[in-house]
DNA sequence: AAGTAAATAGGAATCAATACTAAATAGGAA
DNA sequence: TTCCTATTTAGTATTGATTCCTATTTACTT
């Protein structure tokens, strides 16, 4: 991925490589902050507005996906191959589900009238199995 | 829907009444701000606040839907019916879509063993014929 | 190595959404 | 109709996420 900053003329620097990490190697879709949180970990000065901007920058390209299951923050998924996502109403959980066989979905035949589709999201709410558990 | 105003406790006020009527004839899927614009053609001095907790009170109850549709604002729809949405990236513009056949959309078999879920959302985004036809 | 445009850190600003207050109003039960 | 309470208004304030501003630093070109 840091091979598409470059395609896309952006410069390779310390803080975007170890954002770009951060959200790769974790499957449980963070917002800004967290992703900031974490890479604090590793860059103690790196400033929010940099994970912000690099985040959009990224999100702007299509190398990254952004999700929005609230009215609050959004938040972001390294993978950016077709598949569906299971959020969790109570805790923010945010699980992927494969988009089986055929897509999972099919358009409407009248989807062609209103618009060009370029792509579809699948969104199952409910609650997880932990907050189901809990609520005994 | 004003019944489920009473049934749910709340009072039948002249306010909620003409909000409600407002989203209720709309099709566009509105956000708090154009809702507050659309009333005040008939109750002048509504506040901006008073939309807010009516909304709110009434998706809070299941009465309404939010669509999430970008960072921004939340777009509210009167209509709890099983059906998906067609979303124009460029413009905002929200297109109801009919859920085709069984709904549409099939859940992978895995889904069971991560929660339960209580409703899927179906986002069709792209470009909207309007859009399309404006960039030549 | 030097120059330049892009990127960063840190703080301030913005924006939607909520909350708070007090005073005025109006539903709805009795 | 009367009374009680929820609701509304207006106006201000607050919160939380995101974006903007600017002086300083840095990646990449030559
Ligand atoms: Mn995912
Ligand atoms: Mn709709
Ligand atoms: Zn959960
Ligand atoms: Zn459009």
């Amino acid at each position: 991925m840091v091979e598409a900053l470059r395609a896309n003329g952006l410069k390779v620097t310390h803080q975007r490589t170890e954002i770009i990490r951060e959200i790769v190697q974790t499957k449980d879709h963070p917002d800004v902050e967290t992703i900031c949180r974490r890479v604090r970990g590793r860059i103690p000065a790196v400033s929010l507005d940099t994970v912000y901007r690099t985040i959009s920058a990224l999100f702007e390209r299509g190398l990254i996906n952004r999700i929005m299951v609230d009215a609050k923050r959004a938040r972001y998924d390294a993978d950016v191959t077709r598949h569906n996502h299971f959020v969790c109403d109570t805790c923010g959980r945010i699980v992927d589900i494969d988009s089986t066989g055929r897509g999972g979905c099919r358009a409407s035949d009248k989807l062609s009238e209103v618009g060009v589709v370029e792509r579809v999201e699948v969104l199952f709410r409910g609650k997880c199995i932990h907050c189901v558990a809990d609520q005994e």
